[in-house]
RNA sequence: GGUCCUGUGGCCGAGUGGCUAGGCAGAGCUCUGCAAAAGCUUCUACAGCAGUUCGAAUCUGCUCGGGACCUCCA
Protein backbone atom coordinates (compact mmCIF):
# COMPACT_ATOMS: atom_id res chain seq x y z
CA UNK A 1 0.00 0.00 0.00
CA UNK A 2 0.90 3.65 -0.68
CA UNK A 3 2.22 5.95 1.51
CA UNK A 4 -0.53 9.41 2.74
CA UNK A 5 0.91 12.13 0.87
CA UNK A 6 -0.22 15.79 1.13
CA UNK A 7 0.50 18.62 -0.21
CA UNK A 8 2.05 21.03 2.25
CA UNK A 9 1.60 24.80 1.43
CA UNK A 10 4.72 25.32 3.09
CA UNK A 11 7.05 23.87 0.63
CA UNK A 12 4.28 23.87 -2.48
CA UNK A 13 4.74 20.21 -2.70
CA UNK A 14 2.88 16.86 -1.92
CA UNK A 15 5.26 15.11 0.86
CA UNK A 16 5.08 12.06 2.05
CA UNK A 17 3.23 12.09 5.72
CA UNK A 18 5.66 11.58 8.58
CA UNK A 19 4.57 11.98 11.99
CA UNK A 20 7.21 13.10 14.48
CA UNK A 21 6.39 10.58 16.82
CA UNK A 22 5.50 7.74 15.34
CA UNK A 23 1.89 6.32 16.02
CA UNK A 24 0.58 9.58 17.47
CA UNK A 25 -0.16 13.05 15.07
CA UNK A 26 -1.03 16.78 16.06
CA UNK A 27 -3.09 18.53 14.24
CA UNK A 28 -4.32 22.12 14.87
CA UNK A 29 -7.31 24.25 12.70
CA UNK A 30 -8.30 26.94 13.04
CA UNK A 31 -11.79 27.24 14.42
CA UNK A 32 -14.24 29.96 13.83
CA UNK A 33 -14.91 33.37 15.25
CA UNK A 34 -17.93 33.52 16.83
CA UNK A 35 -19.12 36.32 15.99
CA UNK A 36 -21.72 35.38 13.84
CA UNK A 37 -23.41 32.04 12.51
CA UNK A 38 -21.58 30.16 10.22
CA UNK A 39 -22.31 29.60 7.09
CA UNK A 40 -21.62 27.19 3.97
CA UNK A 41 -18.30 28.53 3.04
CA UNK A 42 -16.78 27.69 6.82
CA UNK A 43 -18.35 24.14 6.50
CA UNK A 44 -15.30 23.53 4.10
CA UNK A 45 -12.22 23.66 6.04
CA UNK A 46 -14.51 21.35 9.51
CA UNK A 47 -15.56 18.82 6.98
CA UNK A 48 -12.06 18.77 5.28
CA UNK A 49 -10.26 18.68 8.06
CA UNK A 50 -12.71 16.01 10.15
CA UNK A 51 -12.22 13.56 7.06
CA UNK A 52 -8.51 14.08 7.07
CA UNK A 53 -9.14 13.39 11.43
CA UNK A 54 -11.03 10.58 10.55
CA UNK A 55 -8.62 9.04 7.90
CA UNK A 56 -5.19 9.43 9.87
CA UNK A 57 -7.31 6.99 12.77
CA UNK A 58 -8.40 4.83 10.45
CA UNK A 59 -4.54 4.52 9.73
CA UNK A 60 -4.53 3.19 13.03
CA UNK A 61 -2.81 6.87 14.34
CA UNK A 62 -3.28 8.40 17.68
CA UNK A 63 -4.25 11.90 16.50
CA UNK A 64 -4.73 15.27 19.16
CA UNK A 65 -6.80 17.19 17.23
CA UNK A 66 -7.19 20.75 18.37
CA UNK A 67 -9.63 23.41 16.99
CA UNK A 68 -10.02 26.74 18.30
CA UNK A 69 -12.70 28.64 19.22
CA UNK A 70 -11.92 32.15 18.70
CA UNK A 71 -14.44 34.30 21.20
CA UNK A 72 -11.83 37.40 22.17
CA UNK A 73 -13.18 39.81 19.50
CA UNK A 74 -10.72 41.47 16.56
CA UNK A 75 -10.80 44.53 14.90
CA UNK A 76 -13.40 45.28 12.56
CA UNK A 77 -11.23 46.92 10.15
CA UNK A 78 -7.32 47.36 11.06
CA UNK A 79 -7.13 50.66 13.22
CA UNK A 80 -10.16 51.91 12.89
CA UNK A 81 -11.72 53.39 15.91
CA UNK A 82 -10.89 50.11 17.73
CA UNK A 83 -14.28 48.62 17.64
CA UNK A 84 -14.30 45.31 18.72
CA UNK A 85 -16.11 43.06 15.97
CA UNK A 86 -18.25 40.75 19.07
CA UNK A 87 -18.78 44.04 21.69
CA UNK A 88 -20.52 46.03 18.73
CA UNK A 89 -22.49 42.75 17.87
CA UNK A 90 -23.94 42.13 21.31
CA UNK A 91 -24.13 46.08 21.43
CA UNK A 92 -26.33 45.74 18.56
CA UNK A 93 -28.57 42.91 19.99
CA UNK A 94 -28.06 44.28 23.47
CA UNK A 95 -26.74 41.18 24.68
CA UNK A 96 -23.29 40.68 26.88
CA UNK A 97 -20.16 39.34 24.63
CA UNK A 98 -19.95 35.90 26.49
CA UNK A 99 -23.94 35.55 25.92
CA UNK A 100 -23.58 36.45 22.40
CA UNK A 101 -20.50 34.18 22.13
CA UNK A 102 -21.92 31.22 23.39
CA UNK A 103 -25.29 31.91 21.65
CA UNK A 104 -22.80 31.26 18.23
CA UNK A 105 -21.15 28.91 19.78
CA UNK A 106 -23.95 26.99 20.42
CA UNK A 107 -25.27 27.45 16.70
CA UNK A 108 -22.04 26.45 15.63
CA UNK A 109 -21.62 23.01 18.01
CA UNK A 110 -25.36 22.38 16.57
CA UNK A 111 -24.04 22.49 12.42
CA UNK A 112 -20.84 20.46 13.61
CA UNK A 113 -22.81 17.93 14.73
CA UNK A 114 -25.83 18.40 11.71
CA UNK A 115 -22.32 17.20 9.64
CA UNK A 116 -21.36 14.18 11.64
CA UNK A 117 -18.14 16.13 12.54
CA UNK A 118 -16.04 14.60 15.01
CA UNK A 119 -15.53 16.62 18.05
CA UNK A 120 -11.97 17.91 17.80
CA UNK A 121 -9.87 16.77 20.79
CA UNK A 122 -9.63 19.69 22.27
CA UNK A 123 -11.61 23.10 21.60
CA UNK A 124 -9.57 25.86 23.47
CA UNK A 125 -11.21 29.49 23.56
CA UNK A 126 -8.87 32.31 23.12
CA UNK A 127 -10.30 33.97 26.12
CA UNK A 128 -9.97 30.95 28.11
CA UNK A 129 -6.24 31.60 27.46
CA UNK A 130 -5.00 35.37 27.97
CA UNK A 131 -2.50 34.16 30.08
CA UNK A 132 -0.71 32.14 27.84
CA UNK A 133 -1.21 35.08 25.31
CA UNK A 134 0.30 37.55 27.42
CA UNK A 135 3.20 35.31 28.64
CA UNK A 136 3.94 34.67 24.37
CA UNK A 137 3.88 38.68 24.04
CA UNK A 138 6.37 39.22 26.68
CA UNK A 139 8.72 36.30 25.40
CA UNK A 140 8.57 38.12 21.69
CA UNK A 141 9.30 41.81 23.11
CA UNK A 142 12.27 40.31 25.41
CA UNK A 143 13.19 38.47 22.41
CA UNK A 144 13.70 42.20 20.99
CA UNK A 145 10.98 41.52 17.96
CA UNK A 146 7.96 43.22 19.38
CA UNK A 147 7.75 46.40 20.99
CA UNK A 148 5.03 48.43 23.17
CA UNK A 149 3.73 51.81 21.85
CA UNK A 150 0.76 53.51 23.72
CA UNK A 151 -0.51 50.11 25.52
CA UNK A 152 -0.68 48.30 22.17
CA UNK A 153 2.33 46.23 21.41
CA UNK A 154 3.31 45.27 17.85
CA UNK A 155 5.46 42.44 16.16
CA UNK A 156 8.48 43.98 13.86
CA UNK A 157 8.46 41.77 11.12
CA UNK A 158 10.72 43.86 9.27
CA UNK A 159 13.57 42.98 11.95
CA UNK A 160 12.46 39.39 11.66
CA UNK A 161 12.23 39.28 7.83
CA UNK A 162 16.04 40.33 8.44
CA UNK A 163 16.79 36.99 10.07
CA UNK A 164 13.86 34.51 8.75
CA UNK A 165 11.68 33.96 5.82
CA UNK A 166 9.24 35.91 6.02
CA UNK A 167 6.53 35.86 3.82
CA UNK A 168 7.37 32.31 2.79
CA UNK A 169 4.36 30.08 3.66
CA UNK A 170 2.16 32.42 1.67
CA UNK A 171 4.45 33.32 -1.01
CA UNK A 172 4.98 37.11 -0.59
CA UNK A 173 8.40 38.95 -0.60
CA UNK A 174 8.93 41.44 2.05
CA UNK A 175 10.16 44.30 -0.49
CA UNK A 176 5.96 44.22 -1.76
CA UNK A 177 4.83 44.34 1.19
CA UNK A 178 6.74 47.41 2.13
CA UNK A 179 5.69 48.96 -1.28
CA UNK A 180 1.80 48.36 -0.27
CA UNK A 181 1.07 51.90 -0.96
CA UNK A 182 -2.66 51.68 0.94
CA UNK A 183 -3.08 54.35 3.88
CA UNK A 184 -4.80 53.06 6.83
CA UNK A 185 -5.79 55.00 9.86
CA UNK A 186 -4.23 54.75 13.21
CA UNK A 187 -0.60 52.87 11.63
CA UNK A 188 0.87 55.84 13.13
CA UNK A 189 1.83 53.72 15.99
CA UNK A 190 3.61 51.01 13.82
CA UNK A 191 7.05 51.10 12.92
CA UNK A 192 6.28 49.95 9.75
CA UNK A 193 2.85 49.08 8.25
CA UNK A 194 3.39 45.33 8.13
CA UNK A 195 3.56 45.31 11.83
CA UNK A 196 0.85 43.26 13.04
CA UNK A 197 -1.01 43.70 16.32
CA UNK A 198 0.29 41.59 19.33
CA UNK A 199 -2.06 43.14 22.01
CA UNK A 200 -4.27 46.51 21.73
CA UNK A 201 -5.06 48.80 24.00
CA UNK A 202 -9.16 48.82 24.67
CA UNK A 203 -10.68 51.90 24.39
CA UNK A 204 -12.95 52.98 27.01
CA UNK A 205 -16.16 51.92 24.68
CA UNK A 206 -14.50 48.49 24.13
CA UNK A 207 -16.62 45.99 26.35
CA UNK A 208 -14.16 42.76 26.44
CA UNK A 209 -10.75 43.69 28.30
CA UNK A 210 -8.22 42.23 30.36
CA UNK A 211 -5.37 43.71 31.98
CA UNK A 212 -1.45 43.05 31.06
CA UNK A 213 1.49 44.65 31.49
CA UNK A 214 0.60 46.94 28.94
CA UNK A 215 -2.86 48.41 30.25
CA UNK A 216 -5.73 46.84 29.72
CA UNK A 217 -6.72 45.58 26.29
CA UNK A 218 -7.10 42.37 24.30
CA UNK A 219 -5.33 40.09 22.33
CA UNK A 220 -4.01 40.89 18.82
CA UNK A 221 -5.67 39.02 15.88
CA UNK A 222 -2.85 35.85 15.74
CA UNK A 223 -1.78 35.19 18.94
CA UNK A 224 -4.28 33.02 20.46
CA UNK A 225 -3.40 30.18 17.42
CA UNK A 226 -0.02 30.22 18.36
CA UNK A 227 -0.40 30.00 22.38
CA UNK A 228 -2.63 27.41 22.40
CA UNK A 229 -1.02 25.35 19.60
CA UNK A 230 1.84 25.71 21.79
CA UNK A 231 0.20 24.85 24.50
CA UNK A 232 -1.75 21.40 23.43
CA UNK A 233 0.36 20.28 20.70
CA UNK A 234 4.17 21.58 21.82
CA UNK A 235 6.72 23.82 19.80
CA UNK A 236 6.40 22.44 16.83
CA UNK A 237 3.56 19.36 15.89
CA UNK A 238 2.49 18.02 12.54
CA UNK A 239 -0.85 19.66 10.86
CA UNK A 240 -1.63 22.60 10.59
CA UNK A 241 -4.74 23.45 8.74
CA UNK A 242 -7.45 26.05 7.56
CA UNK A 243 -8.66 27.80 4.92
CA UNK A 244 -6.52 29.27 2.13
CA UNK A 245 -7.46 32.69 3.17
CA UNK A 246 -5.64 32.27 6.25
CA UNK A 247 -2.91 32.06 4.89
CA UNK A 248 -1.73 35.86 4.74
CA UNK A 249 -1.17 37.43 7.28
CA UNK A 250 -2.70 34.71 9.95
CA UNK A 251 -0.59 31.75 9.69
CA UNK A 252 2.50 33.72 8.16
CA UNK A 253 1.96 35.38 11.80
CA UNK A 254 1.75 32.54 13.55
CA UNK A 255 5.00 31.00 12.03
CA UNK A 256 6.59 34.50 12.65
CA UNK A 257 5.69 34.63 16.57
CA UNK A 258 6.26 30.97 17.16
CA UNK A 259 9.64 30.88 15.54
CA UNK A 260 10.35 33.51 18.11
CA UNK A 261 9.44 31.83 21.14
CA UNK A 262 9.68 28.56 20.65
CA UNK A 263 12.47 28.29 17.85
CA UNK A 264 10.61 26.52 15.38
CA UNK A 265 8.30 27.10 12.65
CA UNK A 266 5.19 25.78 14.38
CA UNK A 267 3.90 22.94 11.93
CA UNK A 268 5.59 20.20 9.85
CA UNK A 269 2.66 20.29 7.35
CA UNK A 270 -0.01 23.01 6.23
CA UNK A 271 -2.85 21.96 4.92
CA UNK A 272 -5.22 25.14 3.60
CA UNK A 273 -8.62 24.07 1.75
CA UNK A 274 -9.85 26.54 -1.35
CA UNK A 275 -12.80 28.30 -1.03
CA UNK A 276 -16.69 27.97 -1.86
CA UNK A 277 -17.28 29.91 -4.64
CA UNK A 278 -21.04 31.57 -5.17
CA UNK A 279 -21.29 32.38 -8.61
CA UNK A 280 -17.82 32.19 -8.98
CA UNK A 281 -16.93 34.77 -5.98
CA UNK A 282 -15.54 33.90 -2.90
CA UNK A 283 -18.32 33.40 -0.30
CA UNK A 284 -17.74 35.77 2.35
CA UNK A 285 -19.53 38.41 4.95
CA UNK A 286 -17.88 41.23 2.65
CA UNK A 287 -19.19 40.46 -0.38
CA UNK A 288 -22.73 39.67 1.23
CA UNK A 289 -23.34 36.24 -0.53
CA UNK A 290 -23.06 34.31 2.00
CA UNK A 291 -25.82 31.47 2.75
CA UNK A 292 -26.06 30.50 6.55
CA UNK A 293 -25.73 27.14 7.59
CA UNK A 294 -29.40 26.94 9.50
CA UNK A 295 -30.37 28.82 5.76
CA UNK A 296 -29.00 25.85 3.60
CA UNK A 297 -30.72 23.38 5.78
CA UNK A 298 -34.07 24.64 5.70
CA UNK A 299 -34.04 25.91 2.37
CA UNK A 300 -34.80 29.65 3.57
CA UNK A 301 -32.97 31.58 1.13
CA UNK A 302 -33.31 33.53 -1.97
CA UNK A 303 -30.49 31.96 -3.54
CA UNK A 304 -32.21 28.47 -2.84
CA UNK A 305 -34.87 26.07 -4.63
CA UNK A 306 -35.22 23.59 -2.16
CA UNK A 307 -33.65 22.78 1.53
CA UNK A 308 -29.87 20.81 1.41
CA UNK A 309 -29.58 17.76 4.34
CA UNK A 310 -26.24 18.45 5.60
CA UNK A 311 -25.08 14.56 3.77
CA UNK A 312 -25.82 16.12 0.95
CA UNK A 313 -23.70 18.78 1.82
CA UNK A 314 -21.19 17.13 3.07
CA UNK A 315 -21.12 14.99 -0.40
CA UNK A 316 -21.12 17.58 -2.36
CA UNK A 317 -17.89 18.87 -0.79
CA UNK A 318 -15.83 15.58 -0.90
CA UNK A 319 -17.09 14.96 -4.52
CA UNK A 320 -14.58 17.96 -4.98
CA UNK A 321 -10.71 17.45 -3.93
CA UNK A 322 -9.83 20.35 -1.22
CA UNK A 323 -7.52 22.18 -2.68
CA UNK A 324 -9.80 22.92 -5.88
CA UNK A 325 -12.43 25.68 -5.38
CA UNK A 326 -16.17 24.66 -5.34
CA UNK A 327 -18.51 26.31 -7.32
CA UNK A 328 -22.06 26.48 -5.34
CA UNK A 329 -25.61 26.24 -7.12
CA UNK A 330 -28.91 24.42 -6.57
CA UNK A 331 -27.92 22.13 -9.88
CA UNK A 332 -24.53 21.00 -8.50
CA UNK A 333 -26.15 20.29 -4.96
CA UNK A 334 -29.00 18.01 -6.62
CA UNK A 335 -27.29 16.52 -8.25
CA UNK A 336 -25.22 15.89 -5.35
CA UNK A 337 -27.52 14.94 -2.60
CA UNK A 338 -29.03 12.08 -5.60
CA UNK A 339 -25.61 10.82 -6.08
CA UNK A 340 -25.09 10.15 -2.97
CA UNK A 341 -28.62 8.33 -2.32
CA UNK A 342 -27.64 6.32 -5.67
CA UNK A 343 -24.35 5.57 -3.21
CA UNK A 344 -26.08 4.68 -0.31
CA UNK A 345 -28.72 2.42 -1.82
CA UNK A 346 -26.06 0.02 -3.56
CA UNK A 347 -24.73 -0.02 -0.07
CA UNK A 348 -27.56 -1.11 1.64
CA UNK A 349 -27.90 -3.58 -1.33
CA UNK A 350 -24.30 -4.64 -0.85
CA UNK A 351 -24.41 -5.62 2.49
CA UNK A 352 -27.19 -7.91 1.93
CA UNK A 353 -24.60 -9.68 -0.41
CA UNK A 354 -23.12 -13.05 0.78
CA UNK A 355 -19.57 -13.96 1.55
CA UNK A 356 -19.73 -17.34 0.96
CA UNK A 357 -18.79 -18.33 -2.65
CA UNK A 358 -15.54 -19.82 -2.74
CA UNK A 359 -14.47 -18.75 -6.42
CA UNK A 360 -15.39 -16.14 -8.97
CA UNK A 361 -17.68 -16.79 -11.29
CA UNK A 362 -16.29 -13.83 -13.58
CA UNK A 363 -13.15 -13.87 -13.13
CA UNK A 364 -12.33 -11.06 -15.07
CA UNK A 365 -15.15 -8.82 -13.04
CA UNK A 366 -13.68 -10.24 -9.84
CA UNK A 367 -10.39 -9.16 -10.76
CA UNK A 368 -11.70 -5.29 -11.76
CA UNK A 369 -13.60 -4.90 -8.56
CA UNK A 370 -10.90 -6.35 -6.31
CA UNK A 371 -8.66 -3.86 -8.20
CA UNK A 372 -11.31 -0.72 -8.18
CA UNK A 373 -11.66 -1.30 -4.46
CA UNK A 374 -7.14 -1.68 -4.11
CA UNK A 375 -7.08 2.10 -6.04
CA UNK A 376 -9.32 3.59 -3.59
CA UNK A 377 -6.69 3.81 -0.94
CA UNK A 378 -4.28 4.83 -3.19
CA UNK A 379 -6.59 8.06 -4.46
CA UNK A 380 -7.46 8.84 -0.87
CA UNK A 381 -3.68 8.59 0.08
CA UNK A 382 -2.41 11.05 -3.16
CA UNK A 383 -2.81 14.25 -0.85
CA UNK A 384 -6.70 13.03 0.26
CA UNK A 385 -8.42 12.70 -3.65
CA UNK A 386 -12.03 11.99 -2.11
CA UNK A 387 -13.26 12.74 -5.48
CA UNK A 388 -11.28 10.20 -6.96
CA UNK A 389 -12.41 7.93 -4.27
CA UNK A 390 -16.23 8.45 -4.56
CA UNK A 391 -15.84 7.82 -8.30
CA UNK A 392 -14.12 4.89 -8.03
CA UNK A 393 -17.15 3.74 -5.68
CA UNK A 394 -19.44 4.83 -8.18
CA UNK A 395 -17.98 2.27 -10.55
CA UNK A 396 -18.76 -0.74 -8.35
CA UNK A 397 -22.69 0.63 -7.99
CA UNK A 398 -23.48 -1.17 -11.40
CA UNK A 399 -22.03 -4.26 -10.21
CA UNK A 400 -24.21 -4.16 -7.43
CA UNK A 401 -27.48 -3.12 -8.46
CA UNK A 402 -26.46 -5.79 -11.44
CA UNK A 403 -25.95 -8.58 -8.95
CA UNK A 404 -29.22 -7.76 -7.24
CA UNK A 405 -30.92 -7.58 -10.24
CA UNK A 406 -29.63 -10.76 -11.72
CA UNK A 407 -27.72 -9.23 -14.44
CA UNK A 408 -24.96 -10.33 -13.17
CA UNK A 409 -24.96 -13.79 -11.90
CA UNK A 410 -24.71 -13.99 -7.94
CA UNK A 411 -22.17 -15.66 -7.85
CA UNK A 412 -19.91 -13.74 -10.50
CA UNK A 413 -18.20 -12.44 -7.57
CA UNK A 414 -16.36 -14.52 -5.21
CA UNK A 415 -16.11 -14.36 -1.08
CA UNK A 416 -13.56 -12.81 -1.03
CA UNK A 417 -14.02 -9.73 -3.45
CA UNK A 418 -17.59 -8.96 -1.79
CA UNK A 419 -16.23 -9.15 1.68
CA UNK A 420 -13.64 -6.15 0.19
CA UNK A 421 -16.00 -4.33 -1.13
CA UNK A 422 -17.67 -4.22 2.01
CA UNK A 423 -15.45 -3.16 3.75
CA UNK A 424 -14.14 -0.59 1.67
CA UNK A 425 -17.91 1.07 1.80
CA UNK A 426 -18.27 1.10 5.39
CA UNK A 427 -14.86 2.61 5.54
CA UNK A 428 -14.93 4.92 3.38
CA UNK A 429 -18.66 6.09 3.55
CA UNK A 430 -19.04 5.51 6.93
CA UNK A 431 -15.94 5.60 9.00
CA UNK A 432 -13.77 8.25 7.01
CA UNK A 433 -15.97 10.37 4.90
CA UNK A 434 -18.40 10.56 7.72
CA UNK A 435 -21.63 10.21 5.95
CA UNK A 436 -24.55 9.09 7.64
CA UNK A 437 -28.07 7.56 6.51
CA UNK A 438 -30.14 9.94 5.49
CA UNK A 439 -32.66 8.25 7.25
CA UNK A 440 -30.96 7.70 10.40
CA UNK A 441 -29.53 11.29 10.46
CA UNK A 442 -33.27 12.54 10.50
CA UNK A 443 -34.50 10.48 13.00
CA UNK A 444 -36.91 9.37 10.92
CA UNK A 445 -36.03 5.50 10.74
CA UNK A 446 -37.21 4.72 14.35
CA UNK A 447 -38.50 1.26 14.87
CA UNK A 448 -42.38 2.58 15.44
CA UNK A 449 -41.49 4.00 11.77
CA UNK A 450 -40.34 0.56 10.87
CA UNK A 451 -43.86 -1.50 11.80
CA UNK A 452 -46.07 0.91 10.68
CA UNK A 453 -44.57 0.66 7.15
CA UNK A 454 -44.37 -2.98 7.38
CA UNK A 455 -47.52 -3.23 7.74
CA UNK A 456 -48.27 -0.95 5.16
CA UNK A 457 -46.08 -3.02 2.98
CA UNK A 458 -47.77 -6.11 3.79
CA UNK A 459 -51.22 -4.50 3.24
CA UNK A 460 -50.13 -3.64 -0.23
CA UNK A 461 -48.61 -6.90 -1.25
CA UNK A 462 -52.33 -8.42 -0.23
CA UNK A 463 -54.60 -5.56 -2.37
CA UNK A 464 -51.79 -6.00 -5.17
CA UNK A 465 -52.24 -10.10 -4.75
CA UNK A 466 -55.78 -9.91 -5.53
CA UNK A 467 -55.79 -7.15 -8.65
CA UNK A 468 -56.63 -4.38 -6.23
CA UNK A 469 -54.07 -1.43 -7.93
CA UNK A 470 -56.94 1.48 -6.49
CA UNK A 471 -55.96 0.20 -2.82
CA UNK A 472 -52.29 -0.79 -3.38
CA UNK A 473 -51.38 2.35 -5.60
CA UNK A 474 -53.20 4.87 -3.23
CA UNK A 475 -51.05 3.71 -0.07
CA UNK A 476 -48.18 3.81 -2.80
CA UNK A 477 -48.79 7.12 -3.66
CA UNK A 478 -49.65 8.66 -0.16
CA UNK A 479 -46.52 7.47 1.36
CA UNK A 480 -44.86 9.34 -1.70
CA UNK A 481 -46.65 12.59 -0.74
CA UNK A 482 -45.10 11.69 2.58
CA UNK A 483 -41.26 11.64 0.92
CA UNK A 484 -41.47 7.58 1.96
CA UNK A 485 -41.17 6.08 -1.64
CA UNK A 486 -41.94 2.01 -1.78
CA UNK A 487 -40.04 0.46 -5.03
CA UNK A 488 -41.24 -3.22 -6.31
CA UNK A 489 -38.36 -5.00 -6.68
CA UNK A 490 -37.84 -7.99 -8.74
CA UNK A 491 -37.89 -10.47 -6.49
CA UNK A 492 -41.14 -9.26 -5.12
CA UNK A 493 -39.93 -7.69 -2.58
CA UNK A 494 -40.32 -3.96 -1.57
CA UNK A 495 -37.63 -1.31 -1.13
CA UNK A 496 -37.80 1.88 0.49
CA UNK A 497 -36.57 5.06 -0.19
CA UNK A 498 -36.88 8.46 0.92
CA UNK A 499 -37.34 11.72 -1.03
C1' G B 1 -0.49 47.81 -9.23
C1' G B 2 2.15 43.25 -6.94
C1' U B 3 2.00 37.78 -5.96
C1' C B 4 -0.37 33.33 -7.08
C1' C B 5 -4.18 30.09 -8.91
C1' U B 6 -7.49 28.81 -12.74
C1' G B 7 -10.49 28.21 -17.72
C1' U B 8 -12.72 20.51 -19.19
C1' G B 9 -19.03 18.26 -22.61
C1' G B 10 -26.23 21.11 -20.69
C1' C B 11 -24.56 21.57 -15.12
C1' C B 12 -20.86 20.04 -11.27
C1' G B 13 -16.37 18.11 -11.36
C1' A B 14 -11.43 14.21 -11.59
C1' G B 15 -7.42 13.99 -14.44
C1' U B 16 0.28 11.29 -13.13
C1' G B 17 1.92 13.19 -22.16
C1' G B 18 -0.55 7.85 -25.13
C1' C B 19 -5.89 3.86 -22.15
C1' U B 20 -14.18 5.39 -21.34
C1' A B 21 -12.90 9.46 -14.89
C1' G B 22 -17.28 9.95 -12.03
C1' G B 23 -22.01 12.34 -10.58
C1' C B 24 -26.49 14.97 -12.26
C1' A B 25 -29.42 16.06 -16.57
C1' G B 26 -30.94 14.36 -22.00
C1' A B 27 -32.16 10.18 -25.71
C1' G B 28 -33.24 4.92 -26.83
C1' C B 29 -34.03 -0.03 -25.06
C1' U B 30 -35.00 -3.93 -21.14
C1' C B 31 -37.69 -5.17 -16.79
C1' U B 32 -42.76 -3.81 -14.65
C1' G B 33 -50.35 -4.12 -13.65
C1' C B 34 -48.83 1.01 -13.63
C1' A B 35 -44.99 3.74 -11.27
C1' A B 36 -40.31 4.38 -9.33
C1' A B 37 -35.73 2.43 -9.24
C1' A B 38 -32.16 -0.30 -11.66
C1' G B 39 -29.44 -2.32 -15.90
C1' C B 40 -27.67 -1.79 -20.96
C1' U B 41 -26.66 1.51 -25.10
C1' U B 42 -25.96 6.53 -26.46
C1' C B 43 -25.06 12.30 -27.54
C1' U B 44 -22.52 16.89 -26.30
C1' A B 45 -15.01 18.28 -23.86
C1' C B 46 -10.64 19.85 -22.90
C1' A B 47 -10.85 28.99 -23.81
C1' G B 48 -7.88 30.73 -28.35
C1' C B 49 -3.22 30.89 -31.08
C1' A B 50 1.69 29.12 -31.66
C1' G B 51 5.53 25.78 -30.07
C1' U B 52 8.09 21.17 -27.82
C1' U B 53 7.00 15.83 -28.84
C1' C B 54 6.16 9.97 -32.63
C1' G B 55 1.97 11.63 -29.57
C1' A B 56 -0.72 17.18 -25.24
C1' A B 57 -6.58 18.38 -21.67
C1' U B 58 -1.80 17.32 -19.42
C1' C B 59 4.79 20.66 -20.90
C1' U B 60 6.38 25.98 -22.89
C1' G B 61 5.13 30.96 -24.71
C1' C B 62 1.57 34.56 -25.96
C1' U B 63 -3.68 36.33 -26.10
C1' C B 64 -8.44 36.54 -23.89
C1' G B 65 -11.68 35.21 -19.70
C1' G B 66 -12.47 33.99 -14.25
C1' G B 67 -10.79 33.94 -9.25
C1' A B 68 -7.84 34.35 -4.57
C1' C B 69 -4.45 36.99 -1.49
C1' C B 70 -2.07 41.80 -0.63
C1' U B 71 -7.49 44.45 4.95
C1' C B 72 -11.34 40.97 9.20
C1' C B 73 -12.17 36.52 6.43
C1' A B 74 -12.80 29.15 6.26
Amino acid sequence: MTKLKVYNSYTRQKEEFEPMVPGYVGMYVCGPTVSGESHLGHARPFITFDVLYRYLTHMGLKVRYVRNITDAGHFEEEGRAAEDKISKKAHIEMLEPMELVQKYTNLFHWAMKQFNNLDPSIEPTATGHIVEQIEMIRKIISEGYAYEKNGSVYFDVKKYAEKYPYGKLSGRVMDDLLETTRELEGQDEKKNKQDFALWKAAPPEHIMRWNSPWGEGFPGWHIECSAMATKYLGKEFDIHGGGMDLQFPHHESEIAQSTICNNHVPARYWMHNNMITINGKKMGKSYNNVIKLSELFTGNHPLLEQAYHPMAVRFFILQTHYRSTLDFSNDALQAAQKGMKRMWEAYDVLKTFSQSNASAGDAELDARCSNLVDELDEFMNDDMNTAKVLAGMFELVPVINGIRDKHIAADALSGATIQKMQQAFKTYLEDVFGLLDERTASGIDNGKLDGVLQLLIDIRKEAKGRKDFATSDKIRNQLLDLGILLKDEKDGGVSISFA
